[in-house]
DNA sequence: CCCGTTCTCAACCAGGTGGTTGACAAGATG
DNA sequence: CATCTTGTCAACCACCTGGTTGAGAACGGG
């Protein structure tokens, strides 16, 4: 996705298992490319191509030492979507409880079943 | 992504915005095809196969009610991605938590500031 | 029973994605 | 200076995606 807004960049860049991993493993420390390379059998460019993408999402920042270049998650970007799914989430709960209620307060009411008597009387 | 992994399916399928935006709309109240498809100025062909992905990804359910085919967000899969979020936000929190720890703990220690009297007595 | 409505399936197409290899830039180090 | 290390850029490839159109399935209503 070349799209261009942000939560679209950020949840395409979390749907490849690989870029969950290195974030994953970015949470727990800052490393070089070659380092994150390491465990994943691609070639050092793959994970370059990934980097820029959760780059571009504003997931993960890179800076300069030497010809090194420490990779840093950038957490912050994880709120967007928190509050995105929170949001939809809570209102699809709201639903369902209000449905609950309605359910309940039925039996109080006219009861869906049918009359079979079609000019009855009472006994 | 016809990745196999649940959270890979789940992030893919919200990275579309149209995507979002109809998840956004199920939250409010079910709809048939036609009703989610009328506002996109897209054919109802690309919003089915719209619906396939959110379906394929555990976030929609389809049930058959004559012609009609109404659409029901099903938010339990949400907590998946939230879990998956939660989880490396509050690592990546703990470990700023944890350097300014350090760097409140520093100055009682020793300065990090050099020495600059090489065989230095006190007067 | 035929017709209209609603929706899916199939084939096709432009463009993006993840991977490769090869060349090269930037720096430490002999 | 020559060289090795670390990483990026560029070109290429197979495959997936989101969109289209056309055909047809499923079902209610006249």
């Amino acid at each position: 996705m070349a799209a261009a807004d942000p939560l679209s960049r950020v949840f395409a860049a979390l749907a490849d298992p690989t870029r969950r991993d290195m974030v994953a493993r970015l949470a727990v420390a800052d490393a070089t490319v070659g380092e994150l390379a390491e465990p994943y059998d691609v070639s050092v460019q793959a994970v370059s191509k990934h980097l820029r993408v959760l780059e571009d999402a504003g997931l993960v920042s890179r800076s300069r030492e030497a010809q090194r270049r420490p990779v840093h998650l950038e957490a912050e970007v994880f709120d967007l979507m928190t509050a995105w799914i929170e949001r939809y989430r809570r209102q699809a709960e709201e639903r369902y409880r209000r449905l609950d209620d309605v359910l309940a307060s039925l039996p109080d009411d006219v009861p869906p079943t049918q009359e079979p008597l079609p000019g009855g009387g009472a006994p």
